[in-house]
DNA sequence: ATTATCTATAGATCTATAGATAATGC
DNA sequence: ATTATCTATAGATCTATAGATAATGC
């Protein structure tokens, strides 16, 4: 069952687009072939053929879902706006939307060398953001304070999203707003 | 081929050290029924007979390495030699053995209530350590300063492990070292 | 003729259980 | 008699490939 050059164009997108969702909701681990095509309306073979292999569609859902994560956040015209927004309860509540870098940073590890180019590609583009934030300093000292503002916030999303107790979780996301709002106020 | 008590005990102990090592090297799906018990000179029928289910032996696995990390920072006087340590190369590089919070977070929305609840157990007790060395201040203004301490922590440690390049790995690190000990000299 | 997709299936791996084994501990 | 462990295996699921299908696009 062949099928239109367009209509495979946009089958590959709705793969990516479901790809970007179930990996940041389920790990790349956790998010079989099967349920990846599935989710898009398609079978398995689908993949194969649009992609070669699930790795490289899970590098190329990762490098999706940065990019539609960073347009989420582009309202924010000031970093404490950015903090608000990305230490907001709507975005704890919506990892499949969400950033990647706090859905998968520990499966980096265990990932491959694309899926990890990824990765480190999404990060610098996060960290380039907030550094232009920030705007006092020269570019170098910004960048690292956009750095430990990053490291922050996604330990924050990470922790709140992992705890039990929702009282625990709300916390989580309230102190660190505080703390970050408070210590780049200077 | 049973096996005295003392013998027992022993190997179940074998087991839970191999688990601890492994769920934090691999994650807890990433580290299969067969690679916990080979791991502790086991088949992996024993595991069965130990811990009933490989959730059950998870969730333990969790608290006992929570309680291992903790030892290995119960050295730190003060809060910077904590962070120091903490936000080392060599905790970085060593997960099988360093803190479950930043090797598994990213896993727990994913997790069963009980490996979840461990967690929960050993952020809370990550919590009081940091909140007892802040020192200054109300009790529940340090708790909460304390939370920002530790979500900021695990955060950078996680990007730390992520990333693909090396130089950007260690700047991580510096970032946060230097951002968390200034913004708590006060 | 080319090719996107589907179907069927290979081969590996996963968690879990049942029954056998053999030594302990009563 | 009890029980910790092993062996064998069930049944599910995983990624990937081969070949068939059928419509496109030349």
């Amino acid at each position: 069952m062949r099928v239109s050059k367009e209509k495979a164009a946009e089958n590959r997108e709705r793969i990516l687009n479901a790809a970007a969702a179930l990996i940041r909701e389920r790990g790349i681990l956790g998010a079989g072939v099967d349920a990846l095509t599935e989710a898009a309306g398609l079978t398995h073979g689908s993949l194969y053929s649009q992609f070669g292999s699930k790795d490289r569609l899970a590098a190329e859902a990762f490098r999706f879902a940065s990019a539609k994560a960073a347009e989420n956040l582009q309202e924010a015209r000031d970093l404490k706006s950015y903090v608000a927004l990305y230490l907001s309860r709507a975005h704890r509540d919506a990892p499949g939307t969400g950033c990647p870098l706090a859905a998968l940073g520990c499966e980096m590890p265990r990932s491959s060398e694309a899926v990890k180019s990824a990765f480190t590609d999404g990060l610098r583009r996060v960290v380039h953001r907030i550094s232009g934030l920030i705007g006092m300093g020269p570019k170098r000292h910004r960048d690292e304070q956009a750095l430990a503002v990053v490291a922050a916030m996604v330990g924050a999303l990470i922790l709140s999203r992992a705890v039990d107790d929702p009282d625990l979780a709300e916390t989580i996301l309230e102190a660190s707003r505080k703390s970050l709002t408070v210590s780049l106020r200077d």
